[in-house]
DNA sequence: GATGAATGAGTATTCATTCAT
DNA sequence: AATGAATGAATACTCATTCAT
């Protein structure tokens, strides 16, 4: 409160902007989480803009004072989407970058993977679908994720971590359409196979070319 | 001279069907193949079946002699371009079946991809299109796929040639993975990297858990 | 070949345009058929022409060989359908018109009429549909029947049969709506009510100011 | 003041909402009356959604915010007429029901059905339309009004006011039958017969088995 | 005379987007 | 800022009808 007070006394008009632009961001957050929640059941065609406001409990116009277009719900929430998962990773990696100690590393990374898609089965959906027009879209989401992989990698080779004999843009690529592909599967029926033996082998390929030289 | 007459309606009816069966064929085929290109360009939802019949130069209506609906021709032709990869990739790992030359396979089927995206850009936007709703339809392909190199990757460890540490369907979607999303992303522009580099990188990682074991 | 031959000698050309001629009407009473078949069962919407020329096994174009459009099969079917009706009708009625029997003879065009509806349940369905556009094409059919029997009425009157309280006009539109309703109501389910009752109320109903005056 | 800021809270809300449904339910009757004069012109299959929407000149949209499809304005419409139809009847009848008069009662029936004829000579054309589609949809109207009849029908004989000698559902049929037929046939043209002699008419023929017994 | 592939206008229905209140 | 009725272009699919063979 001493905050707010602070603002109140600053200008007569910062505290009524204030709430009406905290509602407006209220209603645009539950805009955002309907869409999330759509999104991932029905994919960026089988949604409508009616849908999200629907499920927002605001009306359909309303949509249009906080968003363009569908595109850019979708987008926003994609974005949001691979932050989450890049920090997630982040997290999971950093500890193992200083030790320098490649496959731990790379097992964390798998590990903190699959616990994301644990967590979230739902942006699962949304992050991996190479839906043609989301290509349009969020694709560039996973060239983003495959550029960041295929960073590390360079990093890696220069620092001599790694053999240079795999090219690193194409192991980024491989990387994310291997993570894509395995997770979206696994998601939708997590009985197929156990947590661990999933964890086991994306680390195993992804450790190709890499901790063999380090061995 | 009863038989003859006999003959000679047959003779009078035959070529008449043939020539109709000839033309229907012949419109089929072209309206199949205005899909291809037209669904390589935009994707499932991207096209409509007036697109197709345009593209085909036939009227819209000439669409539905031929096709149920906008799915079942993209079905047929996402199921042909599959039958298509599968057996390119059979005809260059065959020889190697026997040989039981792992790596050899391996580097040959990563050969026969390679010339495969060379020599259809279109077919992979198709194949590899994992849209929410070609998911409905055509992911089904991918999971087909997946399944085969499962099964292949058991064969080879029952009979020793590969070490039992992966999971054969989690390899399995994440070679699949691994392909749709390199070469979807090579196809796009292939002055990216070098067809040997590609190769090259995609024979290693999949080699993993492989090689080595018979190393 | 004995019959062929005699003709043959009278003209070459006549026996082929005969036979030809004879081809010819066969399909289209074939056609005739099927629509009658499906008429009956889908109403003048609910059938397509190539419907009709399925059904007659003979292709769609063949069709219109025969007849100018879709109403045209369902004019002539619709009014073949009157005919019969007004056949069997008058056969049941002759009898009594000599006698004078008035109550007689209404009990025996009610008799003949639901034997009728019991024999061709499909031919009901299709006259005494009301169809809007039916009602363009076959309508005229109820009312040529309504006007047989405001003729009838009118000369019962002028010979002092029938009481003239009631307008024969009128009084045949009545009659044709009152069969066309009660019979296709019956014969979707001719266990609603028994036969005899059937025909003893429309005996009962249509007697009014006829044998009332009798009587 | 919480209280008053409270209620123009209300008050800013309560005229929006009731503006926006006023206007929602103009359009929806401007729809309804152009479906009813549409439908009366054309029947079920003549009107296209577009028809109507143009006729209540709103955009062909529109049609959708009100109606789920066709068949369900044809029916709401359709329901609506049977209900006044069954209304005005009922008025008509009501003062002679306690006095049990039978004739007076079945003259005051037709004399209301005259005068709804000539007052909605559009809802006739609706009412009536035996149409087999309109069958699957409104003809179960028809239906209902039979039930209706029949069910006095059984009434009046239950207390001894009519012969037994006609079955109640076949006469509910019969008369409902001979409404729609000589109800139509007069609109199309009125000078056909004058309004007294169709009352008369009428009358006469349903009296049959009614008065008569009493007589 | 028969065939059957092709036509293309017609129709129901959806949905992203706008705008007056 | 929010509302929600209205818009109208877009699209899948049907079917009576034609015509080259």
């Amino acid at each position: 409160m001493s905050v707010s007070s602070d603002k109140s006394t600053a200008a007569e008009k910062q505290p009524r902007v204030s709430v009406a632009a905290r509602s407006r961001q209220a209603t645009r957050a539950r805009l955002v989480e309907s869409g999330r929640l759509l999104f991932a059941k029905n994919g960026l065609h089988g949604v409508t803009t009616h849908d999200i406001a629907h499920q927002a409990e605001v009306a359909s116009g309303t949509f249009y004072l906080h968003f363009k277009n569908k595109v850019e719900v979708f987008q926003e929430i994609a974005d949001s989407c691979v932050s989450e998962l890049i920090e997630c990773i982040d997290n999971a990696c950093s500890p193992h970058r200083e030790t320098k100690d490649i496959p731990a590393l790379i097992h964390a990374q798998a590990e903190a993977l699959v616990g994301f898609a644990e967590d979230h089965r739902d942006l699962i959906r949304i992050l991996f679908s190479a839906d043609a027009d989301a290509a349009a879209v969020g694709s560039g989401i996973l060239r983003a994720l495959a550029e960041t992989i295929a960073e590390d990698r360079r990093e890696l080779v220069s620092v001599g971590l790694a053999q240079n004999g795999l090219d690193p843009a194409v192991l980024g690529q491989a990387v994310v359409g291997m993570w894509a592909q395995v997770l979206s599967w696994w998601s939708e029926d997590p009985t197929r196979v156990s947590r661990e033996a999933l964890i086991e082998t994306l680390t195993q390929i992804q450790l190709t070319g890499t901790s063999r030289v380090v061995a």
